[in-house]
RNA sequence: GCGCGCGUGGCGGAAUGGCAGACGCGCCAGACUUAGGAUCUGGUCCCGAAAGGGUUGGAGGUUCAAGUCCUCUCGCGCGCACCA
């Protein structure tokens, strides 16, 4: 690139305009109860008393990207696309008369600085802190509207703090059935009472032996830890011995969302099952709420499919098959119960817990055996070998519930012990993977479903059909479709006991610790009680935040011991009780963090609830604001300003977010939203992904291919409005799409044709020669130089002016709110390329042009803003809260209009009519035209088609 | 395998069921120039001298009218993946 001569002087517009912005802290956003400072434009427009209390403050827009993670590469031009799209959207609604808050910050904490630590020793905050330098530097450069003022960082203690506190919220509450809602532990605690009325809650407690009565006689010791145990049992945040991912290379555990492939998502890493004691976030008390609640949210079809799938909801039926010869009862889940009757066999996740106990003696070797070949396979082994079934038969038989047939019990790995009851029983005729398995082991195939369509064959039918076969001594449902049989059945099994309706989710709950330093530690403590039982305590609220200890060695331990647990005297309270030393996921800073942005430098709350109720709740419709400085005919489009919605308006990121990062925020804001701390049950109403910027070579941006391409290149060849129109000139906001560095010329001709259709050519030839003459600090001033082209007056625009600057209007508006900014663009463009033919250019046109360019290129906006009312000596105040043009339709009407004429669906020709034509009139037109003659000449007229002001179609025979 | 999305010029992409290819890139020609990799003007889907005909991955269908709606099919992308 840089490639002949500058197209005009971004590089000194830029950082003028930047700093003007800074200076005078333009974006800054303001909250309810705040006053105003007099000169700052949003009280220009507003009123310096506009958010005090009393009066009506402007509806709120909150627009947010997804915070990035500040990593040493700096930034490349995929990056700013998302950022991009929010700053127009940001600067646009300011311009509708929103307040607008549209914050930035850094989700800090994470892997790469830690394990820069461990490798040179330096500090992780140190590593990180000159990561957030080089993003701020480099997303400052690119002139977004943010209010930086409300910056905030994850590894801050002040904001770690309240993750800490909403930690405590979680380990403090537990989901009750009864009210479907998130309640405060203490509730629960009347569960526990000796009264009558709560015996029935002791029904289901797993930790007493007996009943109520044996509680009514422990010691208050012995009751004690029964109380605790029964509490630390039903907390959001929970401790759980059982299975975890375990990465050897990375030294941790990780979340089953962490685990792709039986690889660690970071690094790649091989990861095993291995049971450690880890702290877990009960999100599957949310699974329902979770799924249903995205039908109330504006998301794409896709992510909120992704979503239901990772949810994996599905309706069903447990089932209790006695086993022969034994007290043991095996339950299984299934969504086919009414193919009970096709039941041939059983299988048993290999980790099943009854698979030992029912196990006989001639099939133990071979059980055992097969066991440990599956617990040596890494989950990738398992499923790479999914294609080829294998299994042992157990010994043991299962009574089939509905007819008393004994079909054996086998073991195998296509079972998964993590789904349903980990155990199932195989209907080989009505299961691809049973049919597979009994195909193998010559298990008997029984048709019990007849497809709809005879010809189809019935071995490995899945989908409904007829029952057939399916008539026990008690039950029948021979006949019935699959709805009514799976209903019967489960009916029955319910009236005697078998079973029951049942819905099983594949969301796990969501394992929270991480053997890491660069976290946030736990505000929880362990002690021992007189029995020496191990038992975990909350901190009080008042000691938070908890800081990390200082450490020299930041490696993690070979055992799974916390690199924290190296920190002795931090690790040990005077008391005797220990620290817990894990220390939170990445994720728990990215899951509140949109909350903070309200209200970010509160000491007392996490957020205040009047900055909380402003910015994420509903208002309703607000009057518009009128600025003085308006054009008297030129109202606020009123498009833009229909009531604000619940929770953030807009909230931008990448596909990669989908379910991880998205789920947990949504879960932690509904347990927020349960215990009143916040005012809705979604947090981001609206979200779009955008599409990943590839690089010109059409592959994905990767350092190995050499295709990278850093912001700081277009930012220095072409200027950031260049880029920024670039970035959404290269097509729609959502779609995957390649770099282009001559598509990066063809936007830059463009802000050089505008930049030529304000100035004056002569003096910038004058600006040129002078730039090479004056030292570099003082050329700032040199932009005076430059003279307003004298084609622009003070005059009436003409009719067709009118015409070309409202029909970019009416584009730009309706593009701008359907998120279109290609198309935007292009009618920019469109207006450009009209105008520059333009002899005399009127002030009141190129003034609302601007107005409409603003958001898009917005530092050679604000030059040209300037100059042209500082020359023509109009008072102006900041562009950027300038109001949005409204658009006249009136001004588009024309006393004719071109009309296509159609014979048989195909253009034959275009004709001129008055726009009032009524149709009568319009086919007469239609028929008159010389060319529409020629082919329906000697022809039957069969039907006439008139669309009023679209079309004329004649179907001739 | 299942789910979601998408197939339009040489390229990125436009088209509330109503003139297919806006806008930009590239390319061609011209103007201005010592020069042009700056700028400006014009041209640019295919066949045809023209009239006209053809054209939105392919095949059907609905409709006066289909890139757009429906069915089947092929190809690509993304997600999930033995979820009972």
């Amino acid at each position: 690139m840089a490639s002949g001569r500058r197209q005009y002087p971004f590089h000194l517009i830029e950082p003028k305009w930047q700093q003007f912005w800074e200076k005078q802290q333009v974006f800054r956003a303001f909250n309810p109860g705040e006053e105003i400072p007099e000169n700052h434009p949003f009280a220009e427009r507003h009123g310096a008393d506009s958010m005090v209390a009393g009066r009506k403050a402007p509806p709120k827009f909150y627009i947010l990207d997804m915070f990035p993670y500040p990593s040493g590469a700096g930034l490349h031009v995929g990056h700013p696309e998302g950022y991009t799209a929010t700053d127009i959207l940001a600067r646009y609604k300011r311009a509708l008369g929103f307040n607008v808050l549209h914050p930035m910050g850094w989700d800090a904490f994470g892997l790469p600085a830690e394990q820069y630590a461990v490798k040179t020793g330096q500090h992780p905050r140190k590593t990180t802190d000159e990561n957030i330098a080089t993003f701020k530097r480099q997303i400052q450069s690119l002139g977004f509207s943010y209010d930086w003022s409300r910056e905030l960082a994850t590894t801050d203690p002040d904001y770690f703090k309240w993750t800490q506190w909403i930690f405590l919220k979680l380990y403090n509450s537990y989901f009750d059935p009864e009210w479907n809602k998130a309640t405060p532990i203490e509730f629960f605690k009347d569960a526990l009472s000796e009264q009558p009325k709560f015996k029935n809650k002791w029904k289901e407690n797993p930790f007493l032996a007996g009943t109520h009565d044996a509680y009514t006689k422990m010691s208050a010791q012995e009751k004690e830890l029964v109380r605790r145990r029964t509490l630390d049992n039903k907390r959001l945040a929970y401790v759980s011995e059982q299975p975890v991912w375990w990465c050897e290379q990375l030294g941790t555990v990780l979340a089953n969302e962490e685990v792709v492939d039986g690889k660690s998502e970071v690094g790649g890493f091989p990861v095993v099952r291995k049971p450690m004691r880890q702290w877990m976030l009960r999100i599957t008390a949310y699974a329902e709420k979770l799924l249903t609640d995205l039908d109330t949210i504006d998301w794409s079809d896709s992510l909120k499919e992704m979503q239901r799938n990772w949810i994996g909801r599905s309706e069903g039926a447990e089932v209790e098959f006695r086993i022969q010869n034994s007290e043991f009862r095996i339950t299984v889940f299934t969504t086919r119960p009414d193919t009970l009757f096709g039941a041939t066999y059983m299988v048993l996740s290999p980790e099943h817990r009854l698979v030992d106990q029912i196990t006989t003696a001639e099939q133990r070797g071979a059980i055992s055996k097969y066991k440990t070949e599956v617990a040596k396979k890494s989950d990738l082994e398992r499923t790479e070998l999914a294609k080829e079934k294998s299994g042992v038969f157990t010994g043991a038989y299962a009574i089939n519930p509905v007819n008393g047939q004994k079909i054996p019990i086998w073991i195998a790995d296509y079972v998964l012990a993590s789904y349903g009851t980990g155990a199932i029983m195989a209907v080989p005729a009505h299961d691809t993977r049973d049919f597979e398995f009994a195909t193998k082991f010559n298990l008997p195939i029984v048709q019990v479903v007849q497809p709809p369509d005879p010809k189809i064959d019935w071995h490995g039918f899945v989908e409904d059909g007829t029952s057939v076969n399916s008539t026990g001594p008690e039950i029948s449902i021979t006949g019935l479709p699959t709805p009514e049989a799976k209903k019967k059945i489960t009916t029955w099994l319910e009236a005697k006991g078998l079973g029951k309706r049942t819905v099983n989710f594949k969301l796990r709950d969501w394992l929270f610790s991480r053997q890491r330093y660069w976290g946030e530690p736990f505000p929880i403590i362990w002690k021992r009680d007189p029995a020496g039982n191990l038992y975990h305590e909350a901190l009080p609220e008042s000691v938070l935040p908890v800081l990390p200890p200082e450490l020299t060695d930041y490696k993690p331990t070979a055992t799974g011991e916390p690199p924290l647990a190296r920190a002795k005297d931090w690790v040990t309270l005077p008391d005797g009780s220990t620290r817990e030393t894990n220390t939170m996921p990445q994720w728990a800073g990215s899951c509140w963090y949109y909350l903070r942005y309200l209200d970010a430098k509160n000491p007392n709350a996490f957020v205040g609830k009047e900055a909380e109720q402003y910015w994420m709740g509903a208002s309703s419709p607000q009057p518009i604001v009128e600025s003085p400085q308006s054009d008297s005919k030129l109202k606020t489009q009123d498009s833009g300003l229909k009531s604000t919605t619940p929770g953030v308006d807009l909230y931008v990121g990448g596909t990669e977010h989908a379910v991880l990062h998205l789920l947990y925020a949504r879960f932690w804001h509904k347990v927020l939203f349960d215990l009143g701390y916040v005012s809705t049950p979604e947090p981001f109403f609206k979200l779009v992904n955008q599409g990943m910027v590839l690089g010109e070579d059409n592959q994905k941006m990767s350092k190995s291919r050499g295709n990278v391409i850093p912001v700081d290149e277009p930012v220095q060849e072409v200027g950031t409005d260049a880029l920024r129109l670039f970035e959404m000139f290269m097509g729609p906001l959502e779609m995957v799409k390649p770099w282009s560095t001559k598509g990066v010329e063809g936007v830059y001709r463009f802000l050089g044709r505008v930049w030529r259709l304000f100035v004056d050519e002569n003096s910038e030839t004058e600006f040129e020669q002078a730039e090479t003459t004056v030292e570099t600090q003082r050329r700032g001033e040199l932009l005076n130089l430059i003279k307003l082209n004298p084609a622009i007056r003070d005059v009436a625009p003409t009719p067709a002016q009118l015409k070309t600057l409202h029909t970019c209007i009416k584009k730009v508006t309706e593009d701008l709110d359907g998120l279109r900014f290609n198309t935007a663009i292009s009618a920019l463009m469109v207006f450009v390329n009209e105008a520059m033919t333009w002899k005399t250019k009127p002030v009141s046109v190129l003034r609302d042009f601007l107005i409409l360019l603003q958001p898009f290129a917005p530092h050679l906006a604000e030059e040209l803003w300037d100059k042209l009312h500082s020359a023509l000596r109009i008072p102006h105040s900041a562009l950027s809260y300038a109001p949005w043009p409204k658009f006249d339709p009136a001004l588009l009407v024309e006393s004719e209009m071109e009309i296509p004429v159609q014979v048989n669906g195909k253009l034959r020709d275009v004709i001129k009519v008055p726009v009032n034509a009524d149709n009568a009139t319009l086919e007469a037109a239609a028929r008159a035209s010389e060319k529409v003659q020629q082919f329906i000449a000697g022809k039957t007229i069969k039907k006439v088609i008139v669309v009023p002001k679209k079309l004329v179609n004649i179907a001739v025979g």
